[in-house]
DNA sequence: TGTACATCAGTGAACGCGCGTTCACTGATGTAC
DNA sequence: TGTACATCAGTGAACGCGCGTTCACTGATGTAC
């Protein structure tokens, strides 16, 4: 099976944005190599063509998610694309989705407490933080995207734990309006 | 071997002793039954004497986590413990102590995307949420309180899975300084 | 134009390992007589 | 006080399974002549 030249390139791309969705979604141990393969239509021996083990998977599926949430969610440009940033991060679809969403609610947790090798999670929030450094807010001190960003974080990972539908809403509600009218919330 | 009346409710405590710490420090599905029981000097074979399933010890373990969150930081009397209730949540030992710390960042992410069957969580949430609602900050919108648990656990989960210390410190920092003043935030 | 060969993405069987779970058994102790 | 027996927490070998990884092989295609 002689291919062209830029098909394994494809196939390799295909691998990646599978796993991304499978990590976010099911975790990294919870994601095994034969099911992923398969859902591709490959086998898993042809795996070691594309990637040297899992954890080179792991950390290019991180890489992909993270570029995937960059351009969901580019730097907004007023004070109206930046609320609709935080909207968009806290809605219930972003929490009913993680497969396809931002990789810190899903992923840091997991890699946090394994001795993850990359800094991934160190530029993720980094250009995270630099998107709600926005507009209106600029006057704020530096430290204020940074407690909005851990706030959205932590209302995506409580929305997703609670069982009650009616209290993981008022999770995401509380935190939405409270970054929409930070000079409310005393 | 014939033991005493309460030694199988003790070694039942120590399983889940054991196993609350390890389940908060290497996750759910990186502890393994057979080196838990081992490192408490029993072998694997005695566990299904003392619970039906591992699902059954991951649903004792994290409530017996819970009962120890609600210890450690107890419901707040005035502002003054309010605020070291939060210090204390947002130190870096609790940060660097996972095992020992709020099941909420440790554990949630992994139980939230396996449908766990337990409502721990929302129960943990709502005790936890009730605990922020002290003193100067009764007049503030009830959400007020959920806002800071939400980013409480977030500066949390990221503290842990960012690689810079400075930053890890920051992010810990910011939120602890925006909830002592949340006037100023603005 | 036609043949022989090299390439290499993907195949599929096999590996050792640790997992959760089962089960026949052990043996020190409390109880019955 | 002494013996026989029942109890039952814990033992340890075994189970089937899925995991990550390895490797000899396949076979359609591009290239060389």
């Amino acid at each position: 099976m002689r291919y062209s030249s830029n098909h394994k390139a494809e196939t390799r791309k295909r691998i990646i944005g599978e796993a991304s969705r499978r990590f976010r979604k099911d975790g990294v141990e919870g994601t095994g190599l034969v099911p992923l393969m398969k859902a591709l239509g490959l086998t898993h021996g042809g795996f070691y063509a594309h990637f040297a083990s899992k954890d080179a998977l792991v950390e290019a599926s991180l890489a992909s998610a993270a570029e995937q949430a960059f351009e969901r969610w580019p730097e907004p440009r007023d004070s109206d694309e930046l609320l609709a940033f935080v909207a968009s991060y806290l809605s219930p679809e972003h929490r009913d989705n993680p497969d396809e969403g931002c990789p810190l609610p899903s992923l840091c947790a997991e890699l946090g407490l394994r001795g993850s090798p990359s800094d991934t999670s160190d530029i993720v929030v980094q250009r995270m933080t630099q998107r709600l450094e926005g507009a209106e807010l600029r006057s704020a001190p530096p430290e204020r995207s940074l407690v909005a960003l851990a706030a959205m974080v932590g209302a995506i990972t409580l929305a997703r734990a609670v069982k009650d539908p009616a209290a993981s809403d008022q999770i995401l509600a509380a935190v939405r309006s409270a970054i929409r009218a930070p000079s409310q919330e005393t």
